[in-house]
DNA sequence: GAATTATACTTGACTTATCAAGTATAATTT
DNA sequence: AAATTATACTTGATAAGTCAAGTATAATTC
């Protein structure tokens, strides 16, 4: 099974990556998961703080299935609150709740301080170029 | 919740294309999920084509439970099988199995045709460098 | 050489997602 | 305006892992 494509390592080091780093968070944000926190970051940024669950999903790469899981346990917890939506009534709003918020912004802190010990300092250029290669590649899939 | 950190944001965007990449190789790769077809993968390079489990776990990114979790129905199915190690009796050696060196070199196929979808032809060199990035930051988690 | 500590692996209980199918509403076609 | 198709979401069944704790063996320390 000799020389491997160089697109093929590229995959297998991101699943590596990812898998470590997702270790790494869920046990050090503070309680938060990485999804949770996730979730919670593109809800801090949506307009009027709330989103639509399917453009929760688009945003985080996951299933609406899969946000819909999520965000039950998060409900229950206070880290976030549903509302409808008069335009449509398939759909339903959810919102970032003050637990939420200080949870997250903690869970914020603690990633950076993490993010710090991980990413090289000269690196960060790069990193910021690469994620723009992932932005690229996310189109394509 | 303001601007957003650039190291954070690399973050978001490597889970995100972690989880749709995992999605598609998971339903495209001929039966094999990500995970079952990297484990192949490494045992095929291994020396001997067999690995001890913990090595196994180092390599592709998981945990040692994970990899016993994996591992379990992929023998059942003809695609590893185990044997003992002489020299240390706590460990047990993975090799590759018949099935799985057959179901490994298809699934190869079907991930480089994906690639070609998935990576721009221009960005070769950009992904190989990528990837180093990828295998330094691994070092630090 | 006995006791301690470290390593390799497995197991129980649980979490985090997936897919396929189902429900309800909205938009489009005829 | 009735029928069809598309969208937003949820649910049942299941897979893919995690962690903490347990077992067995090996290596180290005293």
């Amino acid at each position: 099974m000799q020389k491997i494509n160089q697109s093929v390592n590229f995959i297998l080091e991101l699943a590596k990556t990812q898998a470590m780093l997702s270790r790494r968070f869920d046990s050090g944000l503070g309680g938060l998961g990485l999804s949770e926190f996730i979730i919670l970051y593109w809800l801090s940024v949506a307009k009027g703080e709330k989103m639509r669950r399917i453009d929760l999903a688009d945003k985080v790469g996951l299933t609406a299935s899969g946000i819909t899981r999520l965000l039950l346990p998060m409900e229950k917890i206070g880290l976030v609150k549903s509302g409808k939506r008069e335009a449509d009534a398939r759909a339903r709003y959810v919102m970032i709740a003050a637990g939420g918020k200080r949870k997250l912004e903690e869970a914020l802190e603690r990633m950076e301080l993490l993010l710090k010990e991980i990413i090289p300092t000269g690196k960060k250029e790069k990193i910021q170029e690469f994620s723009k290669l992932l932005d690229q590649l996310q189109a394509q899939i």
